[in-house]
DNA sequence: CCCCGACTGGGGAGCAAGTATGCACTTGC
């Protein structure tokens, strides 16, 4: 993706890394990753901007303004190429194996000469490493572990397996005696795209905390333990997700799963706020500076009241604006799960789904849908084997099907597939069969930005098109986005009445919350959907709704927790 | 380095655990 603010971001954060290795002034690296975050959330595009446009935003002064003028003006920081001279980049990779930071990167780099992470694996098998200042046996170890699991995973796990992790060892825990109080927190509860690990918080008596972390450290799931405290351990599961778990008295819950929900960047946020009242914030508590006084501990709610603000919910808590927002009153009122009135993209064993028309209607109607779309994949997806025939057949048995079901209104679609030039599947006259349409890019990922982007355009502008299913199309971990001119089509997608999906599987979540933030500004609308090939999946919208709420949206925004009279006036796209 | 509230400079979050070291430093959240 070639938004200018991406490059300038990834720019801005290694610039901080490298900072954090040279320099002794913590607080300088902090404020690039500060500047960088800010860039990259940014709504507009930088190259839009001038030089005193871009020293508005946030966290961006002078010196680093300048640098992001000089790099939009000649595609080079001229600081940051001093910095990567003098430290190879295979050091700023060292510092991403856990339990390896900037200053012992930096001491591997002088003392050792070590420059990548093939190198350090080297220096520790001839015992270099061991001779070092500073390490012993232990880091080796950890060391080498740690860079083995970065060349497992990655490190991070899709939201839904994180979430399948958590609820199975909290249910054990919570069968643990002493165990007054469970939930997951940390980014898992933020509902993120990707977990890296999981944190999970109990409640519990100072007395029973050895026994329960002893429980946790026991569990089957449980296959390495890297730490075992009595207030804090952390393991690792079998299949390489990092578990952490905390324990503090019940007195401080709201407080400690305040902060062990994060973000980092929310909390600092919040704790400037207390500072700024003459109070301190930390995991145990919101107390008066000067006298130590408690404040507030018990619940979230108290901890956000004395603080001034309204409760926040964890899905927005990404310092994207939320606290000023409700310092102003002006928190959205969060889409929930529950306000979803149906789905609007969904298959069946017609075409690449598994499960036959009736199984998934039963389905649907016991999660109380008020309407429910079917939208098999039209003809020009060609091994779908889709034919004009089979699904006028279709249409006619959703129809006899509808009597089974008084409550909830059967809608006939399809997913059309946007060609390389932006057309979809048949003529007007026979979309205008449709109740809906969603079209989607399913081939041709490589066409060049103005074309893709005049593609998906064409798309919208089709009178019989109503929703653009995931949109770049990415497969988190497998596949890059397409690369588009979001802006333009987000504008588009207001201007058609063309709603944007925000596809709900957890490998795709595309839309993602940072586009949605993006094309909200524009006043686009959206459809949460589960793109359903199976029963089973229709239980994914969860994950749909939680980057919704991570995109600020409201109901208002989303189509499918319209009534149904007014999703059909959206869905005639303004035709007679 | 940024921000703020000043007016030339001060503050920026704060804690536990681990490790190596001999009570301090680094890391991670």
């Amino acid at each position: 993706m070639a938004r200018a603010n991406d490059e300038v971001e990834e720019l801005l954060l290694e610039y901080a890394d490298l900072l954090s290795i040279l320099s002794e002034d913590p607080f300088k690296p902090r404020a690039y990753e500060k500047a960088a975050r800010a860039v990259g959330g940014y709504h507009a595009d930088l190259r839009q901007l001038d030089l005193k446009r871009i020293l508005q935003i946030p966290s961006v002064g002078r010196s680093i303004g300048e640098k992001i003028g000089e790099y939009l003006e000649t595609g080079q920081i001229h600081d940051l190429e001093q910095l990567r001279a003098q430290i190879p980049p295979g050091v700023r990779t060292l510092m991403s194996i856990p339990g390896l930071g900037p200053k012992k990167a930096l001491a591997l780099h002088q003392e050792l000469r070590v420059s990548s992470v093939e190198e350090l694996v080297s220096a520790i098998d001839a015992g270099a490493v061991a001779a070092l200042k500073g390490f012993g046996s232990k880091s080796q170890e950890n060391i080498l572990r740690g860079i083995q699991q970065l060349h497992e995973s990655g490190g991070r796990v899709p939201v839904n397996l994180a979430l399948d992790v958590a609820e199975s060892l909290l249910s054990e825990l919570r069968a643990t005696r002493g165990v007054r109080r469970a939930e997951y927190a940390g980014s898992l509860r933020r509902m993120a795209e990707t977990i890296g690990d999981v944190d999970l918080l109990v409640a519990a008596a100072e007395k029973d905390a050895p026994r329960i972390m002893d429980a946790l450290v026991g569990l089957g799931a449980v296959g390495r333990v890297l730490a075992h405290g009595t207030t804090k351990s952390s393991v690792v599961t079998g299949r390489g997700l990092q578990v952490d778990l905390r324990i503090v008295p019940i007195e401080v819950w709201g407080a400690a799963l305040v902060y062990f929900t994060g973000s980092k960047a929310h909390n600092i946020r919040i704790r400037e706020i207390a500072v700024r009242k003459g109070l301190k914030l930390s995991e145990y508590g919101l107390f008066q500076a000067k006298s130590g006084r408690l404040v507030a501990a018990e619940t979230e709610q108290e901890v956000y009241a004395k603080l001034g603000l309204p409760f926040i919910a964890p899905t927005l808590r990404e310092d994207r604006g939320e606290v000023e927002a409700a310092a102003a009153g002006e928190l959205p009122a969060l889409i929930g799960l529950r306000q979803i009135r149906g789905d609007l993209h969904t298959h069946t064993d017609l075409t690449d789904g598994l499960a036959p028309l009736e199984e998934m209607l039963e389905a649907a109607s016991e999660l109380g849908y008020s309407y429910y779309a079917v939208t098999d994949h039209a003809p020009n997806l060609a091994m779908q084997r889709m034919t004009d025939e089979k699904v006028l057949a279709q249409r006619h048995r959703l129809a006899k099907l509808q009597d089974r079901y008084p409550k909830m209104t059967l809608l006939h679609g399809s997913e059309l597939n946007i060609d390389p030039g932006g057309d979809v599947d048949w003529p007007e006259g026979f979309l205008s069969g449709f109740d809906l349409t969603v079209a989607s890019v399913h081939s041709h990922f490589n066409q060049s930005r103005e074309q893709m982007t005049r593609r998906v355009i064409r798309a919208m502008e089709n009178p019989h098109v109503n929703v653009i299913g995931h949109l770049t199309g990415r497969l988190i971990g497998k596949r890059p986005p397409i690369d588009v001119d979001l802006d333009a089509i987000f504008a588009a997608a207001a201007r058609t009445g063309t709603a944007l999906e925000i596809n709900s599987f957890p490998d795709r979540l595309d839309l993602k919350d940072e586009h949605v933030l993006w094309a909200r500004r524009h006043g686009a609308r959206f459809a949460i959907d589960t793109d359903s090939h199976a029963v089973t999946h229709l239980g994914v919208m969860r994950y749909g709704v939680a980057t919704a709420q991570r995109g600020w949206l409201s109901k208002d925004e989303v189509v499918n927790a319209w009534p149904l009279a007014k999703l059909r006036k959206f869905l005639r796209k303004g035709r007679t």
